[in-house]
DNA sequence: CTATTGATGTTCT
DNA sequence: GAACATCAATAGA
């Protein structure tokens, strides 16, 4: 029961607490919120997650309103699945599948994990608060490509882990898309330093 | 700090 | 052709 491991802190959280498929399965706006806190961790690498982008199958922003194609089946596929994107013909971008068409876009994570690993990957003139803090960047940096892609979430070396205290999260719209911008679907941990961008409004101490 | 722009490949009009 | 769930480099205030 004792899960507050006291040596280091390097080690990825207890695996009782790794989210099983079926906490997937709701729509994407639940999920982006619920995951704020979690741990996401890909072959050894990963961090807290503090920012996330809710996409929806009646959303005209996502890439599952025009219905199922050949790059975006994981979306419609069976729930706590990745789904890998390419951003821009350069970045290859992550998501975790939810309910049917729904999906969540992991924006950014604060790094705790293989630190080393990742700086490899990302390039070593970065630092920690630039690590992972952006869409492409935490793809990068975790080493996503289009293997990934449909890969499920389900073990302790690729997987999700739930927070193990409730968090402060804000919301706001999300970023770099030009419709149904209407809508809050951007979760952040409030105050997080790792964000890709600031959250507008009072969340500084 | 903000604003602008090139890179690059797939999908849509 | 144009748009795109982006990033990094550059120029300027």
């Amino acid at each position: 029961m004792t899960q507050s491991g006291a040596s280091g802190g390097a080690a990825p959280r207890d695996p009782m607490l790794l989210l099983p498929a079926t906490a997937f399965d709701r729509p994407a706006v639940t999920v982006a919120r619920a995951l704020i806190g979690a741990m996401l961790v890909l072959r050894g690498a990963g961090g807290v997650v503090v920012e996330t982008e809710a996409y929806a199958p009646d959303d005209p922003a996502s890439h599952s309103f025009r219905g199922q194609r050949r790059g975006n089946a994981a979306m419609f596929g069976p729930p706590g699945r990745a789904y890998v994107y390419r951003s821009y013909g350069v970045h290859w971008c992550l998501n975790v599948v939810c309910a049917r068409g729904h999906a969540v876009l992991f924006r950014a994570i604060e790094p705790t994990v293989g630190l080393a690993e990742m700086q490899a990957r990302r390039g070593v003139r970065w630092g920690l608060q630039e690590l992972c803090s952006g869409p492409g960047r935490l793809g990068q940096a975790l080493g996503i490509g289009p293997k990934d892609d449909g890969a499920p979430f389900d073990r302790a070396e690729f997987g999700l882990f739930a927070a193990p205290a409730p968090v402060p999260v804000v919301a706001g719209p999300r970023i770099g898309i030009s419709r149904a911008t209407e809508h809050p679907w951007r979760f952040g941990l409030a105050g997080s330093r790792f964000l890709s961008r600031r959250f507008p409004g009072a969340e500084l101490p």
